[in-house]
DNA sequence: TAAATAAAATGATTCATGTCATTATTGGTA
DNA sequence: TACCAATAATGACATGAATCATTTTATTTA
């Protein structure tokens, strides 16, 4: 992995569902059992910070929002899409809220497999749990980069990121629909909505990028990319 | 654990050794057999980030910041005390290396745990794994924290964080040797030296803490607290 | 004890970015 | 088509905190 997870502060977490192929049948079958798949449109709230973690959800199908909040303010902490397991870090009985609340971008659904038969199954399997160390410690990596772009970046490389990050991980396409708004990405990027009016703006006037609508094309990567690194 | 853990922005993890408890007599002499008893200096390197992660650290005692760099900046993650375990997120293949950088900030020891036998370890015992789940959820969690504060609150709050960390779990007395100097407190606290002396001078002004020498003492808890809440 | 070095303190200045106020544009819908 | 609400855009301004330059104080070393 080497240190370029410092390079992007956009989080996205890659395939984690693999780690059920880990599982007897016997297993399987108990999850399957106990699981149910719940559907949520744009803008529904999957899961609620500080409330009671009944289930682990398995995103299967949309984008969510991972995001911690107080009061009166909002921090993204990833965004996923479907493949994902979140709640994790709720396993633990001690700790059994959901420390983060998780918000639909796009129409999603999940599977919410019951907490206790996925405990279960981790205390008694070693290889699943493993396998679950692994997905928390990559997590915890992606989490170090975002954190470390956030406090050293400043907004341009901040905002790069974010473009890029959606280009390629998400629509893994250099000319992609932007679904969100200029407010939600300024909530992405850790800044205020003026500013990601005003970067974008700056980045369509030098040529970085250009958009027609809502469909954003990345014009000059190479530029684009120096400055999500340079900051 | 409720929404406690957006208070603070020091992150300083409780003891985890406790998980050695779950091992087998043979497999803690496996462990004991392939661990090697290392001391530092204030200031040493413990581990470099980028750096092949041969060994789980199992810190004995000391004092040492986790912290990732690039070539120009640094950003601490958080600082562990005696008990704790450092080096898991490395514990699986494919990320074998340290994802960040670990230095003595007293003098310290620590265990160096062999990281295959460990990695075997936690393959083979899932109540071990499941331990292992915990610690590393614990962390995540706390990073949060640290990570909310870090963006939503200004130097007064962060600071306060700080100062009432040390005192709170490091030091664990309202009165207490402040070691670090300012500019070791403001890496911790992410802003610049200056700031941190600006901001320390009124809080002596206001009859917040007061310092003698190197010995610091929180005079008005309340109201540090209160700074550190509302950032 | 003096000299050298490091740490702390202070003030002036700069800068990035947020906030606020206002206007323009877009998209949905009555 | 016209209206309304949401979103986007723009400019003026405020502000928190970094940077830079300099001085004072403390600590180490010769």
């Amino acid at each position: 992995m080497g240190n370029n997870f410092l390079h992007n502060s956009c989080t996205v977490s890659l395939t984690q569902t693999q780690c059920f192929d880990l599982l007897s049948a016997e297993e399987m079958q108990e999850i399957e059992e106990n699981l149910v798949e719940v559907s949520y449109k744009k803008g529904e709230t999957i899961a609620k910070q500080g409330s009671f973690a009944a289930y682990i959800i398995c995103l299967s199908k949309g984008l969510v929002r991972i995001y911690v909040e107080n009061f009166k303010e909002t921090l993204i902490l990833k965004i996923l899409s479907s493949g994902n397991l979140i709640g994790l870090p709720s396993l633990f009985e001690e700790n059994n809220v959901f420390p983060y609340s998780v918000l639909a971008y796009e129409d999603s659904s999940a599977k919410l497999i019951d907490i206790n038969v996925f405990r279960k199954i981790v205390k008694n399997n070693a290889k699943f749990a493993y396998k679950i160390i692994e997905i928390l410690s990559a997590n915890t990596i992606q989490l170090y980069g975002r954190f470390f772009c956030f406090e050293k970046k400043q907004s341009y490389g901040r905002l790069a990121d974010i473009i890029l990050c959606l280009s390629g991980y998400i629509y893994k396409s250099k000319k992609f629909e932007l679904l969100l708004s200029r407010k939600e990405l300024a909530e992405l990027a850790g800044m205020s909505t003026e500013s990601v009016i005003r970067i974008m703006k700056k980045f369509k006037d030098e040529g970085l990028i250009s958009e027609n609508g809502k469909t954003v094309k990345i014009i000059n990567y190479d530029l684009l990319s120096k400055i999500s690194q340079h900051g």
